[in-house]
DNA sequence: GTGAAAGCGCTAACAT
DNA sequence: ATGTTAGCGCTTTCAC
């Protein structure tokens, strides 16, 4: 059923039905009724393509994956961030369309959405200090929102990002507080922003109190079980071993637990962790991590935020930067305890 | 640049500019030439809206994730299998289009995609015995490809899927061969097919060397770290425990080793636990899973697969269902020992 | 081998 | 408040 058919069944004009459809305020509201009315018996709905023709508009968001980052999909920030998103797009009626591409292929990407007028803009994710893509879409007009920040100069541009920094910084602080002297930092890949923010926060807090930060002691890798388990296991081995983890992950955190007990040590009493994990809220019924003290944030939050800002920055004719800074929460467990002896 | 500015720019016709740019063969090889050149300096890239609107095709597959379920999404099984899709899909020149819905809006997402033609197919993600999704598309006319099977009677229809019953009953033979005689099974959500696949080819291997298999030795919930601990605690506090696990996925593993070493017990001695793991390929490197052995199979293979298949199926005009069974890998690791005295 | 013209299904001036 | 008309950017007869 299209417009023509639909048109010719009730004997209104293509134009009219359209306008009823679209909710334009001079149709009559009998007409309208009517109109809306058939449009549900007969199944009709427009032809986004065709819309999209006449309005120069795609009503879809880009989203542009480079695979090269395993980490980035394969990844439960990732994915629920993009499902907190996707709901906002589906309630704005919106398509959210997903570009896996090889990481060299990713400008060309960006290029092909903005000449084909693909998607009316894009989230870009996982951003590195003086990220190219952002001067990319800015030269290309596509508009966009990053999840996370750039941190480079050029602050013009909009943005949804965690404090991590503060975060690190208090889950640092937290450990002070309870006589911790020897802190180690297991963190992800540092040339990556969160990172690097998280690496500052920590380190901000150690300066703070006159804790020296041991390079053997701060860490960073892919954020894998298997990369939390060795770290601890190499640190724990040492003659000075430290008494308690941060740990930029929950899976990470995972490996350090492994670790812990294979040194035969007691969490809690021997040793203290803290995890700052976005996406903990995947954890199923609100569950407790039994284990760690947790700087907890919602990535879900995050992805809400991002595709509505976006969506209004697209409807918004001049739209002027806007960010959105969230805290984390942090979260005692009964197993986070003093410094050990 | 479109079709037109590119016409008048090199004075030839649109009509023969479309020609040489989709390799109709009439075009004069002088011609292709110099259109494919001029389409590369001007960056010209023909409208998919419009291109869509003449053809009648969009060009895009469409993925519909039920936000209900949540283990879903926030899986690496789904992340794996979506990024390995979309890479076949970019490279055909076909977009990727998510819908995240609730679930009560499953079917009328269905519905608006046929209707609306946003997309010539679609991946059915997570069947169920008789999903009713398998009827729906049938009679939507909307080509698909299932991820796994829906059990019913009904195999008039295209899927990929893993061989999950044959790699449960080696998984138990294995262990069988071992010694072993209290054999556990820590499962998914047996309302899945997967799970439920995985739970028959148990049962069998057991059946079929007249082990008892120990309803309370068989638990199945959602696929997380809390629950894997809690069912291994759970079964080892019990005066006559289990020798060994058989675990329906990594991080439910996890737990489990968790459990384990709280217990006191040692790997591949005490106790011995075989884990199932579809995207065990998202481990950095190719890591060895230093405590398991691991029947593993790639959801990233799998993912390539649908997504080729349903391609295929679209551009054949009269196509019958196709289907492929992917058989697992069993890795055996050190620590997977003999039955404990 | 190339071109002119119609049409895909919709929206948006411009009437009335 | 409603209708007429001209596109949006492509593909596809049909003609030459």
């Amino acid at each position: 059923m299209n417009l023509k058919e639909l048109s010719a069944l009730l004997g209104i004009s293509q134009t009219t039905i359209s306008r009823a459809l679209n909710d334009f305020p001079e149709v009559s509201e009998a007409t309208r009724k009517r109109v809306k009315a058939a449009a549900i018996t007969h199944n009709y709905r427009a032809n986004p393509r065709a819309k999209g023709l006449a309005t120069g508009r795609s009503m879809a968001i880009g989203h542009v994956i480079p695979i090269s980052t395993k980490h980035e999909i394969v990844n439960p920030i990732f994915a629920d961030f993009i499902a907190a998103a996707g709901e906002v797009y589906s309630r704005n009626a919106h398509d959210m369309l997903m570009s896996v591409v090889a990481d060299v292929d990713e400008e060309r990407t960006y290029r092909d959405l903005a000449a084909k007028t693909s998607v009316d803009g894009v989230i870009v994710h996982g951003p590195k200090p003086n990220d190219s893509r952002i001067k990319l879409l800015k030269s290309l007009g596509l508009p966009f929102v990053v999840h996370g920040r750039a941190s480079d100069g050029d602050t013009d541009y909009s943005w949804v990002d965690v404090n991590n920094r503060r975060s690190f910084e208090r889950a640092a602080n937290f450990l002070l507080d309870l006589g911790h002297q020897r802190i180690a930092l297991i963190n992800g890949l540092e040339f990556m922003d969160f990172a690097k923010r998280r690496k500052d926060g920590f380190l901000d807090a150690l300066n703070n109190r006159g804790v020296i930060a041991r390079p053997e002691w701060m860490v960073s890798d892919e954020m894998t079980e298997d990369f939390g388990y060795r770290s601890a296991i190499f640190m724990l081995g040492q003659p000075v071993a430290p008494t308690a983890f941060i740990v930029s992950s929950m899976i990470m955190a995972i490996g350090v637990r492994r670790a812990i007990g294979e040194a035969g040590l007691k969490m809690g009493s021997d040793i203290s962790v803290i995890i700052h994990d976005d996406a903990l809220s995947y954890l199923p019924n609100g569950a407790e991590i039994p284990m760690f003290t947790a700087t907890k944030s919602s990535v879900h939050h995050a992805g809400q935020l991002c595709a509505q800002m976006l969506l209004d920055i697209i409807a918004d004719k001049d739209p002027i930067p806007r960010h959105i800074l969230l805290e984390t929460e942090l979260t005692v467990g009964e197993s986070t305890g003093p410094v050990p002896k």
